[in-house]
DNA sequence: CTGTTAGCGCATTCAT
DNA sequence: ATGAATGCGCTAACAG
């Protein structure tokens, strides 16, 4: 079934039920009404692809992320989701796993399906410079929206959180309630990521703590086994910290376990700061202190500047949130 | 630039390029060698509007599902994305939240995008009697997968675990170490949670426990606040169970966690079996033992199954896994 | 092996 | 306010 069937059994040419479709003011009342009511009865619906073929758009955003099994990423997509088709807009999804390297194949097949512009959630991909050039190139194409990351160059759009001050202010807040030997816990070379150590890095050295009072340790598999494995060997040979600060809430959760574990009662004699407000660190026991990143508000803002261009208009370019941090239970003055 | 334009500087027809594209047999090495070249060297890629309009197919399959936020739903959906691009498929996703009642609005959604077939992540959408036909009568127009739940019907496809049997055994476990006060917990009235529940009544049955030693409890708000108000008000009011099964690791955990809020030792006192096997089973402390619901099988078959019938195929229309049950440390023997 | 041509279903101009 | 005609870019049937 298509638009001449209908067009015929109203009696009218397929101009006419064209314009009904798209609600175009040109139609006379009693026409609209005829042609809407046998588009009812027939159970029409207007081919996407025919659509799309005349007007080079299908309304779909290309949705570009590692792994949506990450609960950070599943969330942001979940509110990318239901945002984006609050507006009218699909959401193809397409997840390049967690190697970085494949970043180009993974951007041409969104730019092959033609969306109407891409969203790369997560702030991985911009490291290599041969990613960023590549991103600068496909944003000439289409607008693409980075969330957490930031790259300048037209018609890229970000939106990110100032972690780096987020970082100082959990290391102040340690170290001002007594806690001397700190360990920041991160898993990946991110920007953001980066971001969060530097921010580490600056609080102790603002704060005069001695080099040997403060650590940094990566664990760049994301698997429990093996960070306890890589705490048990930092604590072996460096020392056994009274504060940690993770770059999320997974790493934070693993650290209270390795705690239980080793019988360090927390936060009696052990703090910790978690990072993103997640459901984890609700379900922990005690509750996670967590840095709450404010996701939702970093994706709101993000579909509200996409619309904005879709509309023509010029949204600054760059967009930076302010984090806050929740205090729960695995924080404890030591004073 | 289209296909004229290649056909235009290669010397050739636009069949002979669209048969290059195409990966026709029935072009020389020489021409099919002379068109790549010009293709490569323009930066060349089909219309994809125009491809679909001629085939009506975009190779693109809807994902359905409740939540993506969730993390059954995300693993799912992290296998499904990954598989079906591994076959040249992409993913459309489609959320419609927790109310099933929009169903119909979603599912024409995906039909209207002329999807090649629609994947439903959970079992909840089948509940209603109105949606099955809904979903019976979309079914005619293209195949549709059903992941966890089952329905009998043309074109329809379902894949699910045996949670009776599984639920069955995990009371016989409970029971056969000397656990003698058993409660249920779920939190939806899903299909896959009805068959978890009629599983845990007949293992009751059969081993003639006493109705007063055994109780099932449904938190439908997925809060912890809220389980954590109604385990209170049920331990209160009824009895304090030795033996707990949860209809998923969520309620799980935030049983151990109200277990540990009142000093109950775990497994000591109280042994818990969770649901699903998910990260939240390997995140608590101590780990929980759970059913392991094998989703990345379940998937898997799904999209083996996909591709049969797109292939012309007639697979089996159902499909039904046995899950195994994952001894962790929840779990200990009362003798 | 290669070229010609007829659709695919819709939006959109240009008439009327 | 409505209709006729054209083009969007590609695939496939047919002809050679």
């Amino acid at each position: 079934m298509n638009i001449y069937d209908i067009a015929n059994r109203a009696n009218v040419s397929i101009a006419t039920v064209s314009r009904v479709i798209n609600d175009s003011p040109k139609v006379s009342e009693k026409t609209r009404k005829k042609v809407h009511d046998i588009m009812e009865e027939l159970g029409y619906t207007p081919n996407v692809f025919a659509r799309g073929l005349g007007l080079n758009t299908m309304k779909t955003i290309g949705i570009l992320c590692s792994d949506p099994s990450d609960i950070y990423v599943a969330r942001a997509l979940s509110y990318f989701e239901k945002m984006l088709r609050e507006n009218g807009y699909d959401s193809l999804l397409c997840c390049s796993g967690y190697d970085t390297k494949n970043l180009k194949k993974y951007l041409n097949i969104l730019v092959s399906k033609s969306v109407d512009a891409v969203i790369m959630i997560g702030s991985k991909y911009i490291s290599a410079k041969d990613n960023k050039n590549l991103i600068k190139n496909t944003a000439k194409s289409l607008p693409i929206f980075l969330i957490n990351g930031f790259l300048e160059g037209e018609n890229i759009y970000c939106s990110y959180y100032d972690d780096f001050n987020a970082t100082k202010k959990s290391v102040n807040m340690l170290y001002n309630t007594g806690n001397r030997k700190l360990l920041f816990l991160y898993n990946s070379t991110s920007q953001s990521a980066k971001r969060k150590l530097d921010g580490f890095i600056s609080g102790c050295k603002e704060l005069k703590i001695k080099s040997e009072n403060y650590a940094t340790l990566l664990c760049e598999e994301n698997e429990i086994e093996s960070i306890n494995l890589s705490l048990k060997k930092f604590t072996k040979e460096f020392f056994f910290p009274d504060g940690i600060i993770a770059s999320d809430d997974f790493l934070a959760m693993t650290a209270l376990k390795f705690a239980k574990q080793n019988k360090i009662s927390v936060p009696d004699e052990l703090s910790i700061i978690g990072y993103d407000n997640s459901i984890f660190s609700k379900m922990s026991y005690p509750e996670l202190t967590t840095v709450d990143s404010r996701l939702f508000d970093l994706c709101s803002r993000s579909v509200k500047t996409l619309l904005e261009v879709f509309d023509g208009h010029s949204p600054e370019n760059i967009y930076i949130l302010e984090p806050s941090i929740i205090e729960r239970d695995t924080f404890k003055s030591k004073n």
